[in-house]
DNA sequence: GCAAAAGTGTTGGGCCTACACCCATGC
DNA sequence: GCATGGGTGTAGGCCCAACACTTTTGC
């Protein structure tokens, strides 16, 4: 018997309210029926690994991603129970619009959003592929200005801080860090503003200079909070 | 048909006089017959990615690694054009005095090193892996002190200086060079002169501290030039 | 008026860059 | 003695961390 080439996915979610999340899904068959599990499945003969990844996500959980790419490739002999399966990992980030759209839709479905901090228990090395992603994802905040791919168009600042709060687990300077994000020049404010949970000042929205930002990653950065 | 899984490994050797390089091996057979290639190959059933990358390049080029990562998974629909294969490509460096052995043998023989600016026409999408390759190496050298893969276990500070100006290619301070490397606290000078090329000033030896090497790898650095 | 969140500047110190001359050897 | 490569120190400037009060709203 051949080795079987799978594709998984890690998608993220961001939003103020629950956090860093991870879209999961119920298995339905053996092995690990009922367990939670990654989105993905095996490759077909006539699609790129990116198609596969795009497919199976559509498929199983509905959701279309504005980020994706591959994490790592997790070739252990013992991986499946069934046979020997390789799986291409991908690293996906979906924007917070969409992210609410599924977490208020989902509670009867296969498909839901968990927090990181508060993952169940997971099928096959899925725990070991997630554990890979999220030290991407913490380590890839201090190259790469992940917001405009997990916030919505406009946001307010305070939702980029908090993103990074959650993300460093930690309180940061919030005049450092506004003076050093605005330090980048790839953020732009509007005149306009939201009033967020009622009290508290309203607050100046925000979004990304889509060019500043592409010439800003392609040039490379180092960024330390 | 099914998808074939392959390993390819792009190894970098280093040594003053020959620059950065790039282990090759010549194909025999068709498709692209004569040409040079990464060495790889299929992976079998019973063994893992790394086991494979180690198993083919023993077999090709009679080289045993110091240093292996998985790099990135090439999954194109024609890469090859005999069938669908996948291929997960490697990074893997070797020490200096390997490199010297195996590139003072190889006249005749079907492995040889080539130095990375001189590369010859290459097979399938080697070309594309060797580039992501090299991308690799030079932002590794931002964030790992990866010297201590490449060069032997006594060298004088000038091959380490060397080897960065080889990869960034262009000349840097040496003084800032050496203080900003000694305050890795990850070398230690020996008690050891060597004569290099005849004339000159004889060199101290240094060797790396595998300890706080370790400690600095785990911990994480950024380090500019 | 008080609770909640947004918004906003300055300074001291550490780090990093820029820079040039002497030393030990072979021939 | 000259060519070759090894070895070494400092000062000025920039950047970054540390730090707290005021503003605008809801209730």
């Amino acid at each position: 018997m051949e080795i079987k080439l799978a594709v998984d996915a890690v998608v993220f979610g961001y939003d103020k309210e629950y956090g860093i999340s991870i879209l999961l899904i119920k298995r339905k068959f053996s092995p690990f029926k009922g367990d939670w599990a990654l989105p993905g499945g095996f490759v077909l003969q006539n699609e790129t690994l990116e198609q596969a990844v795009e497919r199976e996500l559509i498929e199983e959980t509905g959701i279309s991603i504005s980020y994706l790419e591959q994490l790592y490739t997790f070739g252990e002999l013992n991986r499946d129970p069934r046979q020997r399966v390789v799986s291409v990992a991908y690293f996906g980030l979906v924007k917070s619009s969409k992210f609410k759209k599924l977490s208020a839709t989902t509670d009867a479905s296969e498909a839901k959003w968990f927090n990181i901090k508060d993952l169940p228990k997971l099928s096959f090395d899925h725990a070991d592929i997630i554990g890979m992603a999220i030290d991407r994802l913490r380590a890839k905040i201090t190259y790469q200005p992940i917001g405009f791919e997990l916030l919505d168009k406009k946001f307010p600042f305070s939702d980029l801080e908090h993103l990074y709060t959650s993300l460093l687990d930690r309180p940061i300077d919030r005049r450092n860090f506004k003076k050093k994000i605005m330090h980048l020049d790839i953020l732009e404010e509007l005149n306009e503003k939201v009033k967020l949970k009622g009290a508290g000042r309203p607050a100046s929205l925000f979004r990304f200079n889509k060019k500043n930002y592409e010439r800003l990653v392609k040039r490379g950065m180092h960024f330390e909070i």
